[in-house]
DNA sequence: TGCAATCTATCTATCAACAGATAGATTAGT
DNA sequence: ACTAATCTATCTGTTGATAGATAGATTGCA
C-alpha cells in the first residue's frame, strides 16, 4: 500500500470518527493529505470504496490488537474493556464503527456490510475466548455503549465510570 | 403547537433516526409534509434548530414514559430496558439521540448540548431511582449499545440477547 | 542500448445536483 | 385590516464525480 493510499485512509478515519459517513468529502481529504480531490478519486473511485476499506482496515487491526493482548492476560473482558478504553481516550474519542453503526441504516451497502462484519468478529471473538453468546452481547453493547456515552457527554472518565466491573475485577474470567 | 410544527417534528425525527444531522435537509423534510422548503424555515429558522427541538421533545418524551412505568413497577433496569425495547424492535431502529450522541462532536451547540441533556436526565433519574452511579453509567451503557449493535447488525433480536439479565430478572430490583 | 508503449499519479477544469438560507409576494382566517 | 402561514424565486456554497492533459517512471521488444 502506497504511502499516499494510507495517508488518504488515515485522514478519511479520523474524520468519519468526529462525523461519519457524510462528516468527510473528497475536498477535505484531498485538504489534509495535500493533493486534490480528483487525485483522491484516483485512488479511492467512490466514497462507499474509501469509507468500507477505512472500516476493512480498523476491524482487522482490532482483531490483532485483541489477540496480541489476550495471549497476554487472559482475563477477555479486561482485555476488550481496554482496548476500547484507549479509543475513549483518544483524540477522536469515538470508533468509526460505532459511528457508522449508529447510523447503518444511510449508509451504502458496501460500507453497512464492513460495519457488520466489524460487530461479528467482535462477538465471535468473545465466545472463542470463552463467553456464552449472551454474555459476549451484553458485554459487548456495554463498552460500545460506553463510548457513545462517553462521547454525549464530553467526558472520557464516563467510559471509566460505566466498564470499572470489567477492568478491574480479577474473577470473572475469560 | 400547531399541526404542522408538530408534522415537521415527525418528519425530522424519522430522518435524524436514520441518519443523524446530515441525515435529512429541509427539503425533504418539506416533501414529507407537503410544504416548501422555504415554510420549514418558517417553523423552524434553522437546522440547528429544528433538531434540537426534536432532541429536547424525545427526552421530554422519554422522561415521562419512564416515570409513568416506573410507576407501575418497581424494578427500574427492567423499566428502561423494556422503553428502549420498543425503540429497538420500531420501525425506525434507533433512538435520535444515540445516533446524535455518537456524532456528538459535528453537531451544532444547541443539538449537542441537547443530546448531553438528554444522557444526563437518563443517569440522574436512574439515581434517583436508586441506582449507584456506577451501576447507573453501566446500566445505560448497555441499553444505548445494544441499539447501537442491534442496528448495526440488522437485527433487532439481538437487543434481546444484549439485555436479558434485565428485562426477564426479578431479583436485581431498582 | 535505445525507442516505443504503457502505467502511475497527479493536475486543471467542469458538471449537475443539492445544501441552507433569505426576500418578497400571496393567501386565508379572524 | 391585521396576522399567520405559505408560496415563488433566488443566492451562494458544497458535494461526488468525470474528462482530459501532463509529467515521470517502468516495461517490453528489436
Amino acid at each position: 500500500m502506497s504511502d499516499m493510499k494510507t495517508a488518504i485512509l488515515d485522514a478519511a478515519e479520523r474524520r468519519i470518527q468526529a462525523g461519519g459517513f457524510g462528516g468527510f468529502s473528497f475536498r477535505e481529504i484531498a485538504e489534509d493529505v495535500g493533493i486534490k480531490s480528483s487525485s483522491v478519486h484516483y485512488h479511492f473511485p467512490t466514497k462507499e470504496d474509501l469509507a468500507a476499506e477505512v472500516v476493512r482496515r480498523w476491524t482487522d487491526r482490532t482483531s490483532g490488537n485483541i489477540d496480541r493482548e489476550f495471549a497476554k492476560d487472559p482475563n477477555a473482558k479486561r482485555v476488550w474493556a481496554k482496548a476500547l478504553r484507549g479509543t475513549a481516550f483518544s483524540k477522536a474519542h469515538m470508533c468509526p464503527c460505532t459511528i457508522l453503526g449508529a447510523s447503518s441504516q444511510d449508509l451504502p451497502k458496501a460500507v453497512a456490510a464492513e460495519v457488520k462484519r466489524f460487530f461479528k468478529m467482535c462477538q465471535d471473538k468473545m465466545v472463542a475466548q470463552g463467553m456464552s453468546a449472551d454474555d459476549a452481547s451484553e458485554f459487548l453493547s456495554t463498552i460500545i455503549g460506553a463510548l457513545v456515552v462517553a462521547n454525549a457527554l464530553r467526558d472520557s472518565a464516563e467510559y471509566d465510570r460505566a466498564t470499572t466491573t470489567f477492568r478491574v475485577a480479577e474473577k470473572s474470567a475469560a
